[in-house]
DNA sequence: CGAAATCTCTAGTGGTCGCTACAGAAAGGA
DNA sequence: TCCTTTCTGTAGCGACCACTAGAGATTTCG
């Protein structure tokens, strides 16, 4: 008896609808994405949606989870994997070349552009705070070359990682304004030629 | 009896209101910028600012002229006083790193960031073309360069073009999420290291 | 079988959005 | 002076916002 799910069981997937919902975040943002945008490109009414996730800032978070988890962590990954900063953030730069074009989804990094012009500073601050945990990140990998000699002991990491995370916000907004795939590689191409 | 200005004088500063106008556009973006927030901060009622401007979209119009001749044109400026694209762009950079961190006014660039995640097509359509424009203008100053021989002949102009541009958007998305003036005068100085 | 639980939708809630009808105030022209 | 013109604020328009009360539908448990 201890069998859970008593009750009339929900009529959608969850996961799918965080998917579509994701989707509509991605390419209209947090503000311009209404209830009903949402409700209508997942084929819900609002109740079941409300029911489902709480309300709309909610949503959200699940979605920003769903896409780190999916689209959001390759930064992570290549700073971890490859043997080198200057290894890790090329591979970076050119996964969001590929990535910020993909035409299976909108286009750039949801976490850089969702939450621009927003009137909820907890949702700004929230992917603010997300940005600059990847800033932090670039720094630390950074450092670590530093500190085996890969790079020069006069680097200045700080600046170093703010440029990378400066070239990736500008090729998710050259994206979102029309620049293909292999435009945003040859920017960062161009990019890396500036590495130490 | 051909003199003009018949009947009750504007009680407001036009231009000044503009100013708010163009403060509050700049901060909050387009779309979160309600007309309460624009008549609370130009200090007249709704019908007062209808009857000088038209509507929001002819107001932010006009904002975005002002802008333009205020503090966007440091591009254009550059590209045709300085001597080189190189030179160019190495002033549009470090003039950036100052004009985005400004106290003064709102961070970063208005053009950039104003209608990002907006419901209105056209404004932010009318803002993209004005970015794609600079990219424009940054690609024929290349290509001048190479003409003369002061930049190599097989040199990617479009390519170089929107690297400039990539990092300008980057260093204005960098100050509206807190970068000082010095971080991004290194991020500008290490995106030269980049140029040909 | 009921009873309890949990989902479903219809049909709203109050609030804010951009925008405006209208009447009174303040100017010039005759 | 009175008329015309143009600006002024109050007060409110319909449309949309995020959100929900309430009733019915569909499930499991006893």
């Amino acid at each position: 008896m201890v069998t859970g799910q008593r009750g009339r069981p929900r009529s959608f997937d969850r996961d799918a609808a965080l998917d579509k919902a994701m989707t509509a975040f991605w390419q209209r943002g947090y503000e311009a994405t209404s209830i009903a945008d949402l409700t209508a490109s997942i084929g819900i009414s609002a109740p079941s949606l409300y029911a489902a996730f709480g309300d709309k800032r909610k949503l959200f978070d699940e979605v920003v989870v769903v896409y780190g988890s999916r689209y959001g962590d390759f930064a992570g990954v290549a700073l971890a994997e490859e043997p080198t900063a200057r290894a890790a953030v090329e591979r970076i730069l050119r996964e969001a070349a590929e990535v910020y074009t993909d035409p299976a989804h909108p286009p750039g990094c949801m976490v850089i552009s969702a939450a621009i012009n927003t009137t909820s500073d907890e949702v700004a601050q929230a992917l603010r705070e997300r940005r600059n945990a990847n800033l932090v990140l670039f720094e630390s990998r950074i450092r670590a070359d530093m500190a085996t000699g890969v790079l020069p002991a006069d680097t200045d990491a700080r600046a170093l990682a703010r440029y990378a995370g400066a070239v990736l916000q500008g090729m998710s907004q050259q994206s979102r304004d029309g620049a293909t795939r292999e435009e945003l590689e040859a920017v960062a191409e161009r990019a890396l030629l500036a590495w130490p």
